[in-house]
Formats: C-alpha cells, structure tokens, sequence
DNA sequence: GATGAATGAGCGTTCATTCAT
DNA sequence: TATGAATGAACGCTCATTCAT
C-alpha cells in the first residue's frame, strides 16, 4: 500500500497523512454503523468532528475516500491472513487457516469489515455500475483459483470446478460476516471453523 | 400469498390487480436490467408505460411494491422448487434437486431473480437497516435447518451445525446468480449441479 | 422552431408548453437583471414563484434550459430581422437593415436580448468551455459571409476579407447591446444607424 | 501605475513586489491556459508553485489580483501603441497604427492579452456587476473620442459619431483577439490590417 | 382511477476566504 | 512571510412523495 504518496509520487506530509487516517477512519465508523446509504459525506464528517468540505479537500471526493478505505482494509486482511495461510504445510490446513485468519481479523476489526461489505456492495461508479462488485472480483477469484489448483495438482483436492468453488467460497465467507453483523453474539470464530470443516469436504480427494 | 386482498381484508377488484402485476413486471424488468440503485420510480412508471404518481397509487410507496415483488418471486420459487425436492427419495438427492430447482426456475425467470437479488442487497427501511436482509431471512434459514436435521437424524448427513451450513448455501445460491447476472454467458446449470456436489460432499455422512 | 416537441419527437401537452415558456421568462428576466453568474436555478424558481425542482422536472437541466432560451430568442431575433432584410433591394439597404432590424427587436425585447448576450458569454459546458461562444459561431459568421461574398459578386461591395468583416460587424452589434445595458438612456436606434453607416463604408466598393 | 505602494501610499518591499509580480503572471498564464472560469485561486497558486493562501496574503482577494493583471497589462499595451500611433503624420495612420500595433503586442504577449480579454468579460463585482466592462470603460473611449474629433476637426475625418465609432472598433479589436485565441492559427497581422482597412474607409471623409 | 406537475430535502462538489502555526 | 488546513455557503441535480384536477 502506498497511499501515503500523491498518485504523481509526491509525499504527503505527516499531517496531511494523519487527516486523511482520521478521515478514513470516520468513514468507516460511519459506515459500519449505519450503512452506505446512511453516510452521507456530511454524516462523515460530523463524526470526524469537521466540515464537510474538509473531506473533499483531502479527498479527490467520496469515491477515492472509498476507494482508500477498501484499500486499506484489504490490504491489512490480506497482511495479517496470508501469514497464517503460509505457515501451514498442506492445502486442507491453509483452507482452514484461510477462514479462520479473516474471522479473527474480523473480531479484531469488526468495523472495517462491516465498512468494507457496505462498500462493496453499494458504492457506485457514476455511470451506476459496481464500483468493486462483479468484475472487479476477477482478481480474488483467481487469487482462489490458483490456490485450489495447487491443491488439486498434488491430489490433495479433488477435481471441482475451481470458479465455482471460488465463488461458493468467498460468498460463505461474506455471508458469515454479514450474518454476524446482524446478530452480534454470533460465535464468530466457531462459524469459521464449521465452515472450514465444510470447505475441506467439499474440496477434498475422495 | 395475499397481496389480491388489501391489508384490511378487504378484496381489490380484478382491474386493480391486473394494475398492481403490471407495475410489478414493470419493477422486475427495470430492475433486472438497470440495477436496483438505477430504479427510481419514474423509470419503473416509464417502463410499465404509465404515470409515475399511479405507483403510488396502486402501492404504499416504493417500498410496498419491492415487498410485493419479492413476495410474489419467492412464493413462486417456493412452488417450484418445492415439488421437485419432494419428489426425491432420499436428502442427498433432494439438496441436488434443491440447488438445480433453483436454477432452473432462474433460468426460465432470470429478470425475476435477477431483481430479487437486486432488491435484497438494496432495498432499505426507512430507519436504513436492510429490509429483507438480516433477521427477515430468518424464515428461510429454518426451513433449510428443518431439512438439514431430517437428514441428520435419518443418518444421511453428519453432524454438522445447522445455521453454518443454511447461512452458507444460501449465499453460494445467491452468489451463483449474482455472477450469472453479471457474467450472462456463464453456465448456469453446470454451475448449480458443481454446487450441489459441493453441498453433497459437506453435508454427508462419513 | 420545434421545441414544442420532445427530442424523441413526441408532443408537449399545452400545460406543460405554459410552463417551459414560464420558466424560460423567468430565466430571460433574471439574468437579464442580475446576471448569467447570479442566475442560479434558485433564483430563476424564486422569480417564477415555484419551487426550485419544477425546473428541473420541465427540463433537462440548466444547460437544456440556457438552450431554449438562446433558441427562442435567437429563432426570434432571426425571422424578425430576417424579414426586413429581404425586403431590401440591394446589398446596402440589406446591410442597414439588418443592424437597424436586430436594434429594433432589442428595443421592444430588451431582456431577451440582455439574456442572450449574459448566456453566450458565460454559459460553459461540463467540460468548462464556452457552449454557444468560440466555434460554435460558426454558422453565425458563415451566413454573414455568404451574404458578403453575393454583394461582392454582384459588384456592390469591394473584396474585403469576409471572416475579418463578419467577426468585425457581430462584434460590434454585440457590443452595441451591451453598451445600451448598460446606458439604458442610450439612443439605440440612433446607434443602430450610425453603425449601420459605418458598415456600408467599410464594405462598399469604391 | 502605482502598483509598487500600498492603497495607503506606503512602499512595497522589493521581495514583496517581486512575490506580487510572480503571483500576476501566474494568473495570466493560467488564465490564457484555462479560461477564467476554469482558474480557481488553487490553480493559479499551483501554477505559481506557491500557497494558495500566499496569494490572499499579498493581495486583498482575487478582485485584487485580477485589477493589478488589467492595469499591468494595460500599461503595456498603451506604452506599445501609444509610441507607434504618435510616429504616424495623419489620422488614418494613426488608426492603421493602433491596430497594429496592439496586434503585434498580442503576438508577443499572447497570454496578456488572452487573459486581458477573459478577466474583461468574467470578472465581477462582489454585487455581481462586470468589474471592468460597463461604466468602466469609459476612459478608453475617451481616449478614442479624443483622436477622432481630432482627424475630423483636422478634416481626415468625416463627421460621424464618436462614441458609436469608438465602441464598435474597441470591439472589433477584441473580437480580433478572441477570434484569435480560439482559431490559433489564425493570421493575427493580416486581420489587423484588414480591420485597420475598414476602419479608415468607415471613417474618412468623402 | 389515473395523471403528471410540483415539492423539498438531501446529495456530492467547488471555491474564495480565513487563520493558527 | 509563508503555509496549507479548514471553513461554509452556494451550486446543479436526484427522487420518493404529495395532491389538485
């Protein structure tokens, strides 16, 4: 992630960096609290404790905001779940391992990953189309891919279709996360364990 | 289903109902095709070919019509599928059946389940919460626990934990249309019999 | 003139015709007044005594509205004018009486004729360029130099540079205007004259 | 000009009439770039490689900065012209001077003038009136008055109106200009002296 | 029953100006 | 002197809803 830099390069200052940190952050407060539709960027701001045009001025305006809130998000999922997927020595433990690392990222992070399911499915380009759904998944479905291939190439999977799995995959985990958002007692961290259980059967060589 | 009577009891006359399913199918082919974000009443009106202001007339309000879309598409899932999973003998054919049932349905209805999707994922109450997302699915979510310990008790499926696994087909469903949607080209069918041998494999007995 | 239909060629109702002319007065009157950069759509509302949405609903938006303006006026402004021109016998009386004529019509429509100039000068597309200025006075200069080019043909006027002299003479009727704006005490018609005058000078042959 | 004193008569440091004239080309340039509507005070700082808020130091507001960009300007090109039209022995070269010679000070200062021309037609008043049209230009026709009642009282000129004369070729002169600055290719010195043939034939005596 | 004109709150964005550092 | 963060009003536009006809 280098969004401390302006896209030509330049650097940001340390304060200009924490702003927009503390702008980022209100969004997603914001978000997670009352949804996407109910953030306006005013709503944003009085959270943040500022002016409405503060945001623009930090801001090229909502959709580079949210695109550095998905940004952030993600990158910190993908940082924290990739080092335990790696450090598992075979393909049913990295399933689960996957699972489990992005339910207790979740726990740690509860807000960022509301936020980051409201964005997903409700920010817009202008013309009106998904700003991260549909195609825009291509990379994390071939992130999937790749992996169960592997998988299957050493006979530890059987021979599934591997976009299906992906697609399966990935909606059962968003699922959880929304299910848990609804019902906050949820055991969360149990969830993602059944559903690891569930994927390495799916997924496994007979 | 209802809807010909109004909330008091008292039935609408013929012409009235006949107005209400048009504006419907008018609801489902906008929305299926433009997105639920690119439907404001006006361009659903423009599409039935009537006045704006007639929707309210005939509804509460927009958020009236989308139950009644949703109502109407589910129930009629609901039959469809319904008969064809009865129809099997045992579980495991009966969650193939199920998934398949599904998607054949969408494919003979896909603007239907398209807007259903649609509709889920956007439409909100007035405080903002989601209005059929969250503890509204609650019904379906018992209905397929219901079938997961049948199968349980009659030693066809394992052990699993119930809620997990309803949580967790039902957005692989969900997902395998919503890619449909977005990828039009994509194998529908071939999609759902993967998925139900996913479902096959996670749920079955040792 | 067709603005009486809609783009696709379909008619207005009379009512909703009453209310584009309304709005397109108020339009007329208040930047006439106050201004193009003072002319919000608000005000334009306030001035027809409606509510800032009504015109939004009439019309596409603000550009559509500076559209209907400059074309009625200008539509106007050029069967007015037109008439007078041809009624003359040669090339000289044709050119007085055309300054003489778009004088005239100023005279008895002067806020048509204030908004016309305010709008051409300041009314920008989305991108920031001028819309009805720069190129798109094209035509404008291309029917004054197909007049030039037959008095010249004919012997009448000497073999000046057309493009020189149609910039020249529109920029001086438009200044013409703009100084009895602001000089409402400013004899117009005698200016009308003189500058018509001026012209027959500059362009006669020797 | 008095540029170099505060209102108050007070002496401008060298550094701050260096910052000031650094800051005045900024804005020219930016302006002929962009257009006025399209040079926010951000734009031109940024062109300037400064503040924004430097330039609000230095001047009391944009309306203050867009003065000092007319004045400076306009200092030029009367010094320019002024000395070439005082070389001429009789009227008609004077004005055949004039316009020359403001062109070829617009060839070699083309962003002066190009945004000497927009500030003219897009500056206003905090009360929304044109800054530097309308009742300011008032100087400048005199000036013009002045010469010509001097051609005719010398009889090189005929008795025509001074002020319709002095207005239509002020106008003409900055439609040359702009015509110019849209059509970039446009042969500037021929179209001066073409329009400097229509001035002496619309303006000598019989 | 049906119309479509009208409303008004809310949206994201722009920008000259202010001011603490 | 200089900075750039912050402000807040104003803008054009969208849209569910209301209501007189």
């Amino acid at each position: 992630m280098q969004s401390e830099n302006y896209p030509d390069g330049q650097k940001r200052s340390f304060i200009e960096e924490a702003r927009r940190a503390q702008i980022i952050e209100a969004a997603v407060a914001t978000i997670a609290e009352a949804g996407y539709p109910n953030a306006p960027l005013a709503r944003i701001a009085r959270t943040a404790g500022i002016s409405k045009g503060v945001i623009s001025y930090h801001f090229d305006g909502k959709d580079e905001l949210m695109d550095q809130v998905v940004t952030g998000v993600y990158t910190e999922i993908a940082e924290t779940v990739a080092a335990r997927v790696m450090a598992q020595s075979d393909a049913e433990a990295m399933l689960r391992a996957h699972v489990r690392g992005v339910a207790e990222y979740a726990l740690e992070h509860r807000d960022r990953m509301a936020a980051l399911a409201q964005i997903f499915i409700h920010a817009r380009d202008a013309d009106g189309g998904s700003r991260f759904g549909g195609r825009k998944a291509e990379p994390l479905y071939q992130g999937l891919e790749a992996f169960y291939r592997h998988g299957q190439e050493s006979g530890e999977f059987r021979d599934f279709d591997v976009r299906v799995m992906a697609v399966s995959q990935q909606s059962s985990i968003d699922a959880m996360f929304e299910y848990w958002r609804v019902h906050p007692d949820h055991d969360l961290l149990a969830h993602a364990d059944e559903l690891g259980e569930l994927l390495v059967r799916a997924t496994r060589a007979d």
